[in-house]
DNA sequence: TGTTGACCTTCCTGCTACTGGATAGTTTAA
DNA sequence: TTAAACTATCCAGTAGCAGGAAGGTCAACA
C-alpha cells in the first residue's frame, strides 16, 4: 500500500507517517520504485498509534506501548502502569487547568471591559490588586 | 539591577529573562561592563509576564497585554477581549482532557494488570475492540 | 596582591511532535 | 502526449524555553 492509501486508513497525515518511520516507530519495505510499501500490520501499528496519540500519549509511551502490543508474552499489568501513570499526568493537567479558568473567570468577569481604560485584569497582573 | 536579583524577585529564571529581552518584551539598560541593569518598571513588567504566564496566556497574549498595559489610553473591553478568548482556548483544553480522561479510566478499570498477556487497552487501542 | 567563587556575558544545541515548502522523480488517466 | 496526482528527500520553522560551553567581571578574604 502506498502512503497515501495508508494514510487514509490510519487517520494520519502522510508527513506524520513519515516522520513515524523516521525516528523508528513504523519501517515500511520499499517497492522498486523507492516508494514506500506498507504492510497490513504496519497499517495496524499506524491505526494504533492514531489512538494513542488521540489519547495524548506521548512519542515514548507509544513506542513503549507498541513493543507491549508485539510482545505476545508480556503482562497487562506493564500495559496498565503505562496507562495509568498517563492518566494521572491527565487528571494533573486538568486540575491545573481548572485553576486557571477560575482566577480568569473572576479576573473576566470583574472587569468592566468598556472604553474606560480602568481593567482590573491588568491590574491583577501587574499586582496592584492582591 | 542585575539579572539575578530581577529573577529572583519576578519568579523567572534568569534564562527566561534573558529570552524576553531577545524576543523584545523587556529590554533593560545595560551597564558599563556590558551587564544588564533592570529599573523598577523592568520588575514590574517581568513580574507581570510570570503571572500572564501561569494563567497560560501564550507569549504574543503577554505581549498584546503587556502593550495594553503601558497604553494608558486603552480600553478596558480590548484586555477583556483577550483573556476572554484566552478563557474559551482554556475551557476547550479542558474538555478534551476530561474526554481523555473518561476514556482512559474505563481503559484502565477494564484491563486486569496481571502476569496475563490478555490486554483490554492494547485491544482497544489496536482496534481490536469497538 | 592574588585567588577563589559567585556572578555575568554570548552563542549554540536540543527538546516535542510535527507542518510547510522547495525541488524533483513516477505513475496514471484522458 | 501531456497534465494531474502522487511520491521522494531535505531543510526550516513552530513554542518557550533549558542546558551547557567558553569566557569576562566583581567582591571578599588571606
Amino acid at each position: 500500500m502506498n502512503i497515501g492509501l495508508i494514510a487514509k486508513n490510519s487517520g494520519l497525515p502522510a508527513k506524520t507517517i513519515r516522520y513515524y518511520e523516521e525516528i523508528g516507530l513504523v519501517i515500511p519495505a520499499r517497492k522498486e520504485n523507492g516508494y514506500r510499501n506498507y504492510s497490513e500490520t504496519d497499517g495496524i501499528k499506524l491505526h494504533f498509534l492514531q489512538r494513542a496519540r488521540s489519547l495524548n500519549f506521548s512519542i515514548e509511551d507509544c513506542r513503549k506501548l507498541l513493543c507491549l502490543y508485539e510482545d505476545k508474552a508480556r503482562a497487562s499489568a506493564d500495559v496498565k502502569t503505562v496507562a495509568k501513570t498517563h492518566l494521572q499526568t491527565i487528571e494533573q493537567k486538568i486540575s491545573e487547568l481548572l485553576t486557571m479558568k477560575e482566577t480568569l473567570t473572576k479576573l473576566v468577569a470583574s472587569c468592566h471591559g468598556d472604553t474606560d481604560p480602568d481593567c482590573t485584569i491588568l491590574d491583577s497582573l501587574s499586582g496592584m490588586l492582591k
